[in-house]
Parts: structure tokens; C-alpha cells; sequence
DNA sequence: GTCTATATAAAGATAGAC
DNA sequence: GTCTATCTTTATATAGAC
């Protein structure tokens, strides 16, 4: 049962600039209802969101599982966290885990990564994409540059893969797991930066050289 | 739309044990199926697993929701991590620590996890109340016993319960969020000894006295 | 309390006109 | 490509017999 449109990104550029429209529509109003009712959302609803009639989404998407990856796909992008360098080790770990804090505890994020765990079952190279294209790179930038400040002498020497997860660990600690399930309020700005210049010196003492 | 039947742990004492026996069955048949296919899963499918008729369900618990919130009542017992005192800090932060790792990963609990943040925005008091009986309980006994560690000056002095939230934090990584997401398989035992023993050496190094 | 049989509503998916 | 109208299946929930 595979529909021609349930290809990755197959919006080139061979459709009109009304129907390119329609589609996205689509997508945003597929992201903004999966997110809010997750996967039980109706496609009526969906479609009624959009602007458009339900035979419009199954024109574009084939079926619902087909418009549920074309929205996963369509939303995954710029998830990583960049990583400034030049400054010294604690101010960049502070930006870094200011900036993973401020996407990964986002409200609307938050409602998105609930829906891939709730599918995580049906769909599950959607999620592993997901996790992916997010945490993973993400951590692989920062043992770069754990292993960088090793070869300097500004941390002692250890495995940089396993340090980084130890920063991410200490950055998010139960807090991120809590407002998965719905517990506490999403910290605001200063939080977020008090969180992850903790984290950093719990980090910078636990990796001290010598 | 009150049912009498949706009432915290209602299964009292005034019933048949042939009822009580299919109650039971109920339970565990929709936490099997809640679980295998999330809060979509049918009434159907949970009746025919438990072995019963549709309408039973309906007695004994008047609604789906009903009996979900029933099932997630149920399925609550014993979720806190004991703590083992009178051991060496080191020791007993290893053993809280593997308790919690093969709570927390197991793929029953992963599953049960996966369900209720699916649900946490559609019930929002289900969520909450196992975020506060499971985490929430293990990290305040943590708390105590850092406490106590810093009283006698194994510890630097330090809030016990953002030490808790550092031990946790290290101590479960991307882990758990990886493998809700789907990401990865679960470590056997030997990783998870492993896992703890690693947390507990880097939080020592930063959290030592002096 | 428990079963079989049924009412009613809603959702995924399709047909056919423009 | 997009719409309106419709088919078909399945799900929640209920009625009534034992």
C-alpha cells in the first residue's frame, strides 16, 4: 500500500503555487491536531483545520498513517542545537545547555515528542528519526568539543561520548521526563539559564583535571 | 457522569470472589492491551482478553475512561525504590541506582510510561500521580540520604535535593528518553550495574568535600 | 453479575462532478 | 486538484434475558 505521496518530501517543485499552499496547510494543521489530540485526531478535523475537504488530504497523503509521516518528516526540521566556540568551556557549555533546555522543554516541542512516544509502537522508525536527528546530534557535537577541552588539559581525560551524556544528564535531570507526564510548569528564561550553568559546574567539578 | 464504580479502588470487600476474579482479569487484560496498543485499543479487545462479555466491562466500570483510570490506579502498586542504609555511600548509591535503572527500563514499565504520556494531556491527573508516586518518592528518600552523607562530611555541603536531581539525571542520561522514543534496546543487568557504578563515581568526584 | 444482541455515532476511505 | 456526497467498518455504549 504505498501512495506515491507518502515519499519523503515529495513536494518538488512540479505543483502549482495553490496546491503547494493546500499542502502545507495541511501539514501545519496535521502538526497543530496530532499534537493536540494525538493520532485519534480525525482527519475531518484535520481538513477542517486546513481549509480544505478531507478528499484533498487523501489526494496529497494516500491515508492516515501517510499524512501522519509526511507531518513527522515535515516538522523534524532544524531540531539539532548548534554550538558556539571561541568563548571558554563553561560560558559554552552554559549557551549550549541554555539552547538544548530552551528546545527540548518548549511547550510545543513537548506536545510533538509526547506524540512520537505515544506512536513510538506503531511507528517506530518515525520516533528513532526523531531521537536521532535531535539528542544524538546534539551530543555528538558536544563531545567534540569535550574532547577538544580534554586535549587541552581543561578537563580531565574520559571518554568524551560518555561525558557529554553526563552534561545532557545533569542539564535536564528529572525535569524534562516530569513535564512528559504533565508535572510542573515549563521553566521560563532565567530558569532555564540558572538550570544549565548548574549543570556546568557540577559538570566542570566532576571532569576537573588532575 | 459519576460511576460509582470509578471511585479510588472500589473493589472492596462486599463482592463474590467470582466477581472479584473477573474484576482482576479485567485489570490486568486492559493494562496488557492498553499498553500493546495504547488508549485507541477496544473495549472489544480488552473483554475478549480478559475473557468476559463487553457488557461486564461495562458493569464494573461504566466507561473507557472509567477503566482506564481504573487500570492505571491498579497498576500503581509498588513503584517507589526502597533504599538500603547502613552500607558505604558509594555501595548504596550503587544499589539505589541499579533499583532505579531496572524499574525505570524495564520494557513493561517503558510501555506503561509510553501509555500515560500519550494521555497526560487527555488526563492530566492520571499522569501527575505517577510522576509523584514513582520519581518523585525515590528522589526525596535520595535526598535524605545525601543529606545525611553531608552531616557526617562525606559530601560538600550542597541542597540535598538538587543533588538527588544531579544523581538521577546522571544516572539515567538519554537513556530513558531514548528508549521511549523506541530508540535503542534495554541494557541487561550487567549494563545497568555498570551504568550505576559510573554515575556514582562522577557524582562523588563532584560532590566531594573540601 | 454476566451474557447475547443491538442501537447509534464516528471515523477512514472512496466515487464522481467540476 | 479540489470539492460534495456516500460507502463501509468499527467503536462506544445500552437493552433485555438468565
Amino acid at each position: 500500500m504505498i501512495h506515491p505521496s507518502e515519499q519523503a518530501e515529495p513536494s518538488g517543485t512540479d505543483l502549482s503555487p495553490r496546491t503547494r499552499a493546500k499542502r502545507e496547510a495541511i501539514l501545519d494543521a496535521a502538526e497543530k491536531v496530532f499534537v493536540a489530540e494525538g493520532y485519534a485526531a480525525s482527519i475531518d478535523r484535520i481538513a477542517a483545520a486546513a481549509g480544505v475537504a478531507k478528499q484533498t488530504v487523501y489526494s496529497h497523503f494516500g491515508s492516515k498513517e501517510g499524512l501522519f509521516r509526511a507531518m513527522a518528516e515535515h516538522s523534524k526540521r532544524d531540531f539539532a542545537t548548534g554550538l558556539q566556540n571561541g568563548s571558554d568551556l563553561r560560558t559554552a557549555l552554559v549557551a549550549f545547555g541554555t539552547a538544548v533546555l530552551k528546545r527540548v522543554l518548549d511547550p510545543d516541542t513537548l506536545g510533538m515528542q509526547r506524540l512520537l512516544i505515544a506512536q513510538a509502537a506503531t511507528f517506530p522508525d518515525i520516533a528513532r528519526i526523531f531521537a536521532e536527528v535531535g539528542p544524538a546530534r546534539s551530543a555528538a557535537r558536544l563531545a567534540d568539543l569535550l574532547s577538544k577541552a580534554m586535549d587541552d588539559g581543561l578537563l580531565m581525560r574520559a571518554d568524551a561520548t560518555l561525558a557529554a551524556e553526563d552534561f545532557l544528564g545533569l542539564l535536564q535531570g528529572q525535569r524534562r521526563l516530569k513535564l512528559l507526564f504533565g508535572y510542573g510548569e515549563p521553566p521560563g528564561e532565567a530558569a532555564m539559564l540558572q538550570a544549565a550553568e548548574r549543570a556546568a559546574d557540577v559538570f566542570l567539578r566532576a571532569y576537573a583535571p588532575g
